[in-house]
DNA sequence: GTCTATATCAAGATAGAC
DNA sequence: GTCTATCTTGATATAGAC
């Protein structure tokens, strides 16, 4: 948003950077902020500057992660032009690049560093969830098959981000086109 | 399984049961020997005599929730005759039991604990989905309306474990009965 | 804005009594 | 099989120098 100018990275991204990257690699449970500072590359005094508690850090890391899906989506909203189920193919879309680019386990590893550190500060991502869900059953075409391509797309990023997705690409390819079919022409009337 | 007998659990059971009371308490990261001892009504030593170590406990947490959902879907496969995409019917039903009496958010958070002390330790439930899906896309009539449905569950799964969940009662009655529809019917052919 | 040094505390694990 | 007491480590956070 702003820090971005050029690949400089402020202290705040790259330590955001490397929390996020840890977790993926050594669990939420095992974040301590002497890891977190010298894979940012600084001290701990330094980190503890930027982030007077671990608990803002954690605060931070779950911002990042709603505002990341929340721009992706309203960057598709822009290029997409009024469909059927709009509301949900920008959600699956979004969801779905951070999952197939593989960056998804990165960023949403931050919930389960919050989860693991204070429950509450879930609390964006409930707000979020919650919104979600709203504007899906009150905008759809189709409901139903909004909220089952909505979710499986929250099951796939569930997978992913505790790491036991077992989803080649050739899986994910194929999902992605089936959830498309399914919120463009919905579940069948007739028996199969 | 075998200390089942006339509601007197077993020492081991009673801190199975006070671990998963706790993380969804208090979360996953703050999970300590102490607590989960007070819980179940025993010293640290006498839990640790149980479980030499917390990792142990961890691993039977993780154990006790593949297995609790294994034999619900056992149970079932029982009772069903067969049908069109038996197995997802059996892992949706099976999932969305548990959803639905409230008990997942009790028995899943184990995979929080479990997760944030030590991914490893998720390897059962790892082998279990890759098991899954490995069975849907074999013995599927229509694997993708199977992949769908499951995923959906998971996701389902995955906010009601978070206790990040939007749905209501009524929600959820609507979402089980549209994975019935799609596992039925399958998803449409021609245009809405 | 970043560093070092240190205070403080909580938590896992051990040892041995009962 | 369960208890109490204790050891030891590791992690957050503070204080103050540069």
């Amino acid at each position: 948003m702003f820090g971005c100018v050029r690949g400089r990275k402020s202290s705040r991204e790259k330590i955001l950077d490397a929390a996020a990257e840890l977790v993926g690699e050594i669990g939420a449970g095992r974040l301590t902020l002497d890891a977190v500072a010298e894979r940012a590359g600084l001290s701990k005094g330094g980190l503890l500057y930027n982030f007077p508690s671990k608990e803002s850090l954690l605060q931070a890391m779950i911002q990042r992660l709603v505002d990341e899906v929340s721009s992706e989506k309203e960057a598709l909203r822009a290029q997409m032009t009024p469909s059927r189920n709009l509301e949900a193919k920008l959600c699956t879309a979004a969801l779905l690049k951070m999952c197939v680019g593989g960056k998804m386990k990165e960023i949403a590893t931050g919930m389960l560093a919050a989860s693991s550190e204070n429950p509450r500060l879930l609390e964006p991502v409930r707000h979020v969830v919650k919104d979600t869900l709203e504007k899906l059953q009150t905008t759809s075409e189709d409901p139903d098959a909004s909220l089952l391509a909505w979710l499986a797309v929250e099951g796939l990023r569930s997978m992913e981000m505790h790491d036991i997705s077992p989803f080649t690409d050739a899986d994910r390819e194929r999902l992605i086109e089936a959830i498309g079919r399914l919120l463009e022409k919905g579940i069948a009337e007739q028996a199969a």
